[in-house]
DNA sequence: TTTTCTATGTTATAGCATAACCCGTCAAGA
DNA sequence: TCTTGACGGGTTATGCTATAACATAGAAAA
């Protein structure tokens, strides 16, 4: 278990201080409060958070991390979901359609949201040492994009924001690169 | 060929009016004058661009569109040249380390760069219904998820813009839906 | 209850990407 | 001149990612 070890302080993955972005600690309890959230979400969408899609969701978040559709779809099936990979796919589909996972292309990897029901533009900061994945509130940047594309006469519906990088904990080790 | 009906004046799809970017032309000089400027950013970063590369860049050219490795590694092929997939993402891996080409991860697709040789984050603006890639200049978009970052101790080395929905010549058939 | 729609599962296949190896070319240094 | 090493480009083979198409079961609506 990743993140168990780490005695520090949970203020919220969900909805506090996005300084904890990176920030190893025990997230269990916010994973809880996630799941609450999504079952909301669900609801109020009319839509139905089944057991695999809850399981998938479950997962996503006990990973804390980005995880590949083929990741996820072991899981299920250790689970005793099935093993095939519509599976995963649909599931982890549902997830980013109601706004409770993200897909990042670049990692070709699927993440839960930390911020589920808000209405949100994320940008996704990676690590490309660890792999960390942190997702940052990116109101203003999309604000921005809208605008650059309006004046081409684009209507923007969705954005991707990812950027490559280091993470505090890394950029260090590197710097000796 | 789908640029070449269009008789619109063409005043360079390389570093005048972004109005243009989903503007129909003739773009044909603007492809030369391109892989000239191509020749000179290779050559100021000591690097090659043979014949391989540079066929893979003017492939990129005639589309006008993004293509997949594998359309490329089709008319590479037709020319001449390796017909196994290595052949067309190595030569396609180097135009875009070189700031030739750009990689649109949405589409899972590359597009010969507009603006070769200037520092610039690009933003990719998708029509999902034409399937046209404009590529719009990002840079204040870009300063923002640097500051954003940064604030959470995240260093940026690259980053992905990319905005899914409707590009001007598609947003009014849309609008029936 | 019957119908209908949604969800889940399957098989099969399509599409994207890279590892590992071989060989030829070219330039620098022995 | 010969050798060596870097690089480029070609190959075979394989792995990873994603979706199409179809079958079945269960929930919701009529």
């Amino acid at each position: 278990m990743r993140e168990t070890s780490a005695a520090k302080a949970c203020t919220g993955c969900a909805d506090t201080d996005p300084a904890l972005a990176f920030a190893q600690h025990d997230h269990s309890h916010c994973a809880q409060a996630l799941l609450l959230r999504a079952e909301a979400v669900a609801d109020a969408a009319g839509a139905r958070l089944t057991p695999v899609r809850r399981r998938t969701l479950e997962i996503l978040l006990e990973a804390h991390r980005a995880l590949g559709a083929y990741e996820v779809l072991d899981r299920l099936a250790a689970d005793g979901f099935g093993k095939q990979p519509p599976v995963a796919y649909r599931a982890l589909e549902f997830l980013v359609e109601h706004g409770l996972a993200h897909r990042i292309r670049r990692l070709n990897a699927f993440a839960a949201c930390m911020h589920p029901g808000e209405v949100h533009a994320p940008a996704f900061l990676i690590c490309r040492l660890c792999g960390a994945v942190a997702e940052a509130p990116a109101g203003p940047l999309r604000a921005a994009l809208d605008a650059k594309a309006a004046g081409l006469g684009f209507v923007v519906e969705r954005a991707n924001i990812e950027a490559l990088g280091l993470c505090p904990a890394c950029v260090g080790k590197a710097s000796c690169t």
